[in-house]
DNA sequence: AATAAATTTGACTCAAGGTTCAATTTTTAT
DNA sequence: ATAAAAATTGAACCTTGAGTCAAATTTATT
């Protein structure tokens, strides 16, 4: 029923007066989640034991379970994460006289900054989820796949941005930012900035007319 | 030790008239690898069960082990059928006039149609493997990333691919290579030749200068 | 038809890893 | 200092699914 019961942190008491939301739990919560997140990133869900993400922290693998529900509920909050996170990306403010392909390089370059800077990682495995949290995770991919698509359409009405079929322009540029959370690594020497101006630039070529 | 072994079809006597090379086994056997592969694109390969393989050809699970020696060959086989598929493209004959960008069009055109219309996939779960299997099929990726690498820079001498570091020119497109593999469903209503001929054009005109 | 080889199966074993929980340690509040 | 709440743990439990094997069935051979 209430699935999300144990995502409260145990008060002691409600003290009305105090509202600021009791940080300690959450944030340890979050550590776990991040954590996971990395872990599943590099080495997949499966091979991910809770004791591998309990190891991470410090932690024991029955720690994990006074933060947690399961080990599904984590993978289904990395992806939560990540879609909240493109969210917000997708918010941003368009001046009035940005064309679309502008607009759109601007939200492809913060995607691929959330993906090489914050520990934010999208994942793939969404088949691992069960029946109503797969339905709620791939609505919300959609929902940002249709936005995505819909910035193209905008930038191809203004004649910023080539005719073409809207969803095999998305998919192909889309595949680049999924692709690099695969390869990509922090230490590595390729530096997320330099990623992200070069990333943009062949996305602006490969589309604009 | 010998860890192939069992690929050789059991053959009752040696007969050395009889060179035509058995099929029926090895027929079989390929077929449980790519239903296998079928299932592990879409489901991914913990959530597909030897249960699940055995099903889609109407075979118990332990029929399975009369083919293959354990679940994790299979996932091996499979990434080495995409990869020899892989060599197989990037052998194509390059024309004494043809420049880079139009030979690496090419391939890529035929990555993409190798993935929409056979039944090979590109699958990601490496570290499902162990070791030496793993350390094998990284190789091969990197042997193919290699040379696909090594056609950006040659086409940049030519001067018909744009400067720019050719590994990022590179993990743009494959991702969308990747991606595809993905997303792609032979019973949708894009069709294989479609998305070929508009994702060649996007890697081209994203690259070209 | 009889026999041998090839193929398939049902029933079982086994290990891995997710999950539970009562008990313990650590932290916070009085 | 003491008590209550929060956080953590070790040891068990339990489910799932990979792998085994002797026996049964199907297919090929003489």
């Amino acid at each position: 029923m209430d699935a999300n019961a144990h995502i409260n942190p145990p008060l002691k008491d409600v003290a009305p007066e105090d509202l600021a939301p009791e940080p300690k739990f959450m944030v340890k919560r979050r550590a776990v989640i991040l954590s996971a997140a990395s872990a599943f990133r590099r080495r997949g869900y499966h091979n991910t034991s809770m004791r591998d993400i309990g190891d991470i922290l410090g932690l024991t693998k029955a720690a994990l379970y006074y933060y947690v529900k399961n080990k599904e509920e984590i993978l289904f909050e990395c992806h939560l994460m990540a879609y909240d996170a493109m969210d917000d990306i997708l918010k941003r403010p368009q001046a009035p006289d940005e064309n679309g392909l502008s607009y759109l390089s601007g939200v492809f370059r913060d995607f691929v900054t959330l993906l090489t800077q914050s520990g934010v990682s999208i994942l793939s495995d969404v088949d691992s989820l069960g029946g109503e949290r797969q339905a709620q995770i791939l609505a919300r991919r959609n929902q940002i796949e249709t936005a995505v698509m819909k910035a193209v359409t905008t930038g191809q009405t203004d004649g910023s941005i080539r005719a073409g079929d809207a969803r095999l322009h998305v998919f192909f540029f889309m595949g680049a930012l999924n692709w690099l959370n695969v390869w990509y690594d922090a230490k590595g020497r390729l530096k997320g900035e330099d990623i992200a101006d070069h990333f943009t630039q062949q996305l602006q070529f490969g589309i604009s007319r």
